[in-house]
RNA sequence: GCCGCCUUAGCUUAGUGGUAAAGCAGUGGUUUUGUAAACCACAUACGCGGGUUCAAUUCCUGCAGGCGGCUCCA
């Protein structure tokens, strides 16, 4: 018996056992889904007037369930048709919904008191089911059919196993991956941190954190210029009309901030930076000979994310992509894809994310019948889905496509990552453009001497600076990478006579990060605060060392690697960091 | 933004219708230490506003912030 079976039904079960504790509940749809199921219910309004539906009532609920469970209950399939059904569900509008769009075709499933409308499969009865191998976790808001125009629902979560020890070890498994939470690291490491008086999403990077970010920021810039992007600066402000003229504005102006009028300006917070780097690149007349032009920026962008959609470093409000754009003949665009693609899995593997493991790529399409959401124009969606797919196909990169995720100048390539709970998000993108070199009448001179329009891909190395932190933080624990750290080596004198040493061997190291813990404390402490801290290498500096200028290290995580001649450590960190690991 | 939950010191937590307990961190001492927490002392908190009550940190309510979903997304 799949699983999946016994999860769907157990959606049908709390189905079941809402209609009993509240009569007159309209039901929307239940799943299986990964690890449990979920049913969403419209509840009767007295019910809701009354008291309305918290995560009290989930253990009353769950109670039902059970008895429902032990009364061995049978689901019976049956095919009915649409009259049939109609009547059957006549006082359920979202089952009617349902129906109306279904026509033939359709089947039942009755278990006990409660009838759905379902295909199925089921378990034969609730014998199948083990009482203690699932739990009610939470209750949710969702949005009938999944879209914000419609009536909330209230949504019942559940997960289910196939025995309690299963599902016992989920839950461990969970409180394990919460100590990963980068928001939580961040404050343990002293990393970045929020304050309501300068808003929501508005992240804060401490002395720390900012080395991380300095870090990082000067690998991308380095790496980048090193590949032929050229790295430019352009303001963070920029009159409304640009947005307007990029075809940016009805698409995102939920989401920028408003326009702040001064004197006769109406200028908004940039909430991307394409429109700018077309202004350079339109500011003189250009030659296929400087083709492709790419511009790349470390990007500071806004945007007004609603409150319920912010989450740590991974959603804010203000962040830095280090984006670029590459403007290109439109034969170009694939091999420039290419090396896009090149840098960004460099990037992966040096930051230690691994391709198929860490994150995997998708290829997002728009959705052609959606032409608010997309621009029109099938013969170049076409083309640009190919050219993608093309590119990802042809480096043998294993993908999956996903409709109705694009932009609305193009499709994306997207690097997909999950944060610690497997939530998944867009790590790195690359866009392509059909739309901006037309709404900015950008263009070329090709070797004939014709004007010709480039196309445009848009694409980020690294992501967002705030987002690839989160995702390092979370990798590693905390633990991050020798060139990473933000104090990279802590000398611990044992007694006040070698703090002199101490000094002198941190201006040796001074192409390091190194900190002297003189405080009075034990060595013992200083020793579990450097590993808390997540000190790569902590040297204990004694008279031993002082006689033989040595030091004795211990490696974060694995313990006292005895002693070593300074040089030789001086050595092994300076491999250390080339090396990036 | 919507649905549900949460908010006690810098952090992690205890607790109560009669204004609150602790550990770590902090400060001042003592101690000079060999691989994950020395000892003593001191100071510090019920998110904000309104209501109920003789009395509210505790109950109700509004707001703010956070967390989990939904929508959205780099």
């Amino acid at each position: 018996m799949p699983m999946e079976t016994i999860r769907h039904s157990l959606a049908h079960i709390l189905a079941s056992a809402v209609q009993e504790l509240y009569p007159g509940t309209k039901f929307g749809i239940g799943p299986a889904i990964e690890n449990g199921f979920y049913y969403d219910f419209a509840l009767p309004s007295e019910a809701l007037a009354k008291e309305g539906l918290s995560s009290d009532d989930l253990p009353k609920i769950e109670g039902k369930m059970r008895d429902l469970i032990k009364k061995n209950i049978t689901f019976k399939k049956k095919s009915v048709s649409e009259a049939e059904a109609k009547n059957i569900f006549k006082n359920q509008p979202y089952k009617l919904e349902l129906i109306n769009e279904l026509k033939d075709k359709i089947t039942i499933y009755e278990s006990g008191e409660f009838t759905d409308l379902c295909a199925g499969p089921h378990i034969k009865t609730t014998a199948k089911i083990n009482s203690d191998a699932f739990k009610l976790t939470k209750i949710a808001g969702a949005y009938w059919r999944g879209s914000e125009k419609n009536q909330m629902l209230t949504r019942i979560y559940g997960l289910a196993f196939e025995t309690k020890k299963e599902l016992e070890n989920f839950l461990n498994l969970q409180m394990e991956a919460e100590k990963r939470d980068h928001r939580k690291i961040g404050k343990e490491l002293d990393l970045f941190v929020f304050s309501d008086l300068v808003g929501k999403g508005l992240p804060l990077f401490t002395e720390k954190g900012s080395i991380i970010r300095r870090e990082l920021e000067r690998f991308i810039v380095d790496e980048e210029i090193k590949r032929g992007y050229k790295h430019v600066y352009t303001p963070e402000l920029a009159k409304v009309e640009l947005y307007k003229v990029s075809g940016h504005y009805p698409y995102y102006k939920d989401t920028m901030y408003p326009v702040m009028k001064i004197d006769e300006e109406e200028l908004i917070l940039r909430p991307m930076t394409c429109p700018h780097h077309y202004q350079l690149y339109a500011s003189k007349p250009r030659s296929y000979k400087e083709l492709p032009f790419r511009l790349a920026e470390l990007a500071k962008q806004f945007r007004y994310e609603k409150s319920g959609e912010l989450t740590g470093l991974i959603r804010v409000r203000s962040f830095c992509l280090a984006d670029a754009h590459i403007i290109c003949q439109k034969e170009k665009a694939v091999e420039e894809i290419n090396s896009v693609l090149d840098l960004i899995e460099y990037v992966a593997s040096a930051l230690g994310f691994k391709k198929g493991v860490d994150f995997r790529y998708r290829l997002s399409l728009g959705l052609r019948t959606d032409e608010k959401k997309y621009y029109k124009d099938d013969k170049a969606w076409d083309f640009a889905e190919d050219a993608l797919r093309h590119v990802l196909k042809k480096r043998k990169s294993p993908f999956f496509e996903a409709e109705n995720e694009a932009a609305f100048y193009g499709p994306k390539i997207d690097i997909q990552m999950k944060n610690f709970a497997g939530k998944e998000e867009t790590a790195f993108t690359v866009q392509y453009d059909f739309v901006g070199p037309k709404r900015f009448d950008l263009s070329y001179t090709d070797n004939a001497g014709q004007r010709k329009e480039p196309v445009v891909i848009h694409r980020s190395s690294i992501g967002a600076i705030e987002r690839i932190i989160a995702f390092l933080l979370e990798h590693y624990a905390g633990s991050l990478p020798f060139w990473l750290s933000p104090v990279q080596i802590a000398i611990i004198p044992i007694t006040d006579k070698q703090v002199k040493y101490a000094q002198a061997l941190k201006k040796e190291l001074r192409s390091f990060r190194v900190e002297i813990k003189d405080e009075n404390e034990t060595v013992g402490k200083k020793i579990r605060e450097g590993e808390m801290q997540k000190i790569p290498y902590l040297l204990i500096v004694g008279d031993r060392e002082i006689k033989t200028k040595s030091v004795s290290v211990r490696e974060r995580g694995k313990g006292d690697l005895g002693m070593i001649k300074v040089d030789n450590f001086l050595e092994r960190i300076k491999k250390e960091i080339n090396s990036k690991k």
